[in-house]
Formats: C-alpha cells, structure tokens, sequence
DNA sequence: CTTGAAAATGGAAAAAATTGGATTATATTG
DNA sequence: CAATATAATCCAATTTTTTCCATTTTCAAG
C-alpha cells in the first residue's frame, strides 16, 4: 500500500498544533516517532520521518568546515539550520508547528484550516490559498502540456 | 475476455462512494482488492490496480532525496503524492472517492450521476459534462487528422 | 528562592462524519 | 410475467474530528 498520499484538510488548533489522520500516522510511525519540520521556499512546511530527512541531507552533504568558508555555505548551513527542526509525535497523534514556522507558512495565530499533503516521502502543511495557489500553477502547465501533445500528434513534429 | 472496457452510467452516493458494476469488480478482483485513485489533469478520477499503478510509477522513478532537493522534484512528488491515493475495494464492491478527489473531478456534494469509463488498464470517473467535453475533443482530433491525411495523400507529404 | 501569570501540553467528552450492512426499489432475463 | 440480478436508499454502529478543560512547564517579577 502507497504511504503518504492524498489530501487532508485538517486544521490547527490555537497552539499551533496539527492533528495527523490515522492514515498518515500510520506511515510515519511505522518509521518511527520522530520526525523533522522543514520550511521550504515554496512556502510551506514539510514533514519527514528523520530517517527520511537524514537520507535527504547526506545527498547534498558538505563537509561543515568547508561550508563554513563561504558565503554561500553559511547561507545553506544557516537555511537547513534556523529552518528546521526535529520533533516526536505526541501521543495522541499531534505535532507541533513552531511559532516561526507558522509565520513562515502564513498560518496566522488562532486556530484554522490547513491543507496536509501527502507527498510520498512525507507530509506537507500549506495555507488553503498559497496549496490552490500551487495547483493552480501546476494544472496551467499540464494544460499547455496536452495541447503541445496533440499539436505535436497532428503536425508530426517530434 | 477483455477487461476494464465498456461505459457504466453509474453514482456517486452522499459520501462519495462509488458501486462498481459486477463486470468491473470481476476485473478488479482477478488482480487483488488494491486500487489506486489518481487524479489526472484531465479533470477526471482515475482508478487502477494497484500492481499497474506501481508500474506506471516505476517508470518515471527518481531517488526520493534526490527529488526532495529541488523545486522541480518536490513538485513531482507533491503531484504523484498528494493526487493519488491507495484504497480496497470494500466487501460491497464500492470504492470512496475522498473528498479533495471529488472536488477536483468536479463532483458536487450529495448523491449524483457519473460517468465509469473502462480504459483497458483499469477504470476513470468522470462527471457527464467533462465526459462529453472530452469525446468532443476527441472526436475533432480525429477528423483534423483525416484532413491531414488526405491532404498528405494528395500532396505526397510523409 | 518563591510566587504568579502565561503558555504549552496532555487528555477526555461531545459532535460530526464515515462505514458497513440491510432493505427496498428498479431493471433484466428467460 | 415471474424470477433473478442489479441498483439505490436508508439506518445503525463505528470511527474520526472537534472542542474544551485540567495539568504541567516556563518565564519573569518580587
């Protein structure tokens, strides 16, 4: 069975708590309760199981002296540093969203509606506007895409 | 005996379930209970055994961390995750269309007429208005294409 | 230190939604 | 036209979600 998939509108609660579907849980404590929080430039807040992430960070590794030596490094190092943090899974199925993560993604104070995404390795957590925002963007381009196929089927371009 | 072929007019209830037609489940079961519902671009639901969607999949495969890292790769996996979503048929032969999946296909709320297309490969929802739309797209393709034929044929183009 | 206020956390009860099944209606077949 | 199969509707049981409250923790001031 596919794990992480589908969309949940779920909704945080005045602590900025999120409560995760039962099937979500289940894809992550199969991998275990802790997982790490990240802001990602799209504007959103993803969540891996650690396992995940640790496989994600070794895939762009540098070593952290010569990180520290440029501009550029110091920027990654603060972006992946400032930028996420590790976090369990409570008890009763929640997670917490930092104070600045919840600026970050726009989610304002006071309890709201969320979207939570499945996205195969993990979750994401989106504002309804900034995700139908996104999908918006994403269907314009499936759009282009199929007329360019037929185009491309009738004038034998190739 | 061909599977998946045909077109059933059948409903979606108040909560969104599907009954598939004896026809269709027979089809479904020969290959496991597991069907996955995916969202296409054409506005419309498809659902595919599970063992053909991993193979869909599969073909289009890139490391997760390495799609983790980039716009473009989160952007792969936000589709493929948040649009598809893993399911069994249920003991009354009926599947559940989830909420955001309904929305997207352009089902309304409440119990309603839909369109079971069989694709060969499995099966796809549609709502009557976009199914119409789409045969006629169809069908304007096709006589373009015999326009070009036959003009090709005339002209000696290749 | 001690105390008080504010925030964060954990949990439980109430409300809502989903699910499975059964019953009733409709259509199909011989 | 009767018998059977298929489809639609409805209802009860369960699950999930929401809301609320009690407890603990943190932080600051006295």
């Amino acid at each position: 069975m596919l794990a992480f998939n589908g969309i949940d509108y779920s909704s945080l609660d005045s602590n900025g708590r999120v409560r995760l579907s039962p099937k979500v849980l289940e894809d992550f404590l199969t991998l275990g309760k802790d997982v790490v929080l990240l802001c990602l430039p799209e504007g959103a807040v993803a969540v891996y199981p650690e396992s995940t992430y640790l496989k994600i960070r070794s895939e762009r590794e540098m070593s952290a002296g010569r990180a520290a030596g440029s501009f550029l490094g110091r920027q990654m190092l603060r972006r992946s540093g400032a930028w996420s943090q590790s976090q369990q899974i409570s008890a009763q199925g929640r997670i917490t969203v930092p104070q600045a993560f919840r600026e970050f993604a726009g989610f304002g104070s006071g309890s709201q509606k969320i979207v939570v995404a499945g996205v195969e390795i993990g979750i994401e957590l989106w504002t309804m506007a900034r995700w139908e925002e996104e999908q918006k963007r994403l269907m314009d381009h499936s759009l282009q895409k199929r007329e360019q196929e037929m185009f491309a089927d009738l004038h034998g371009a190739e």
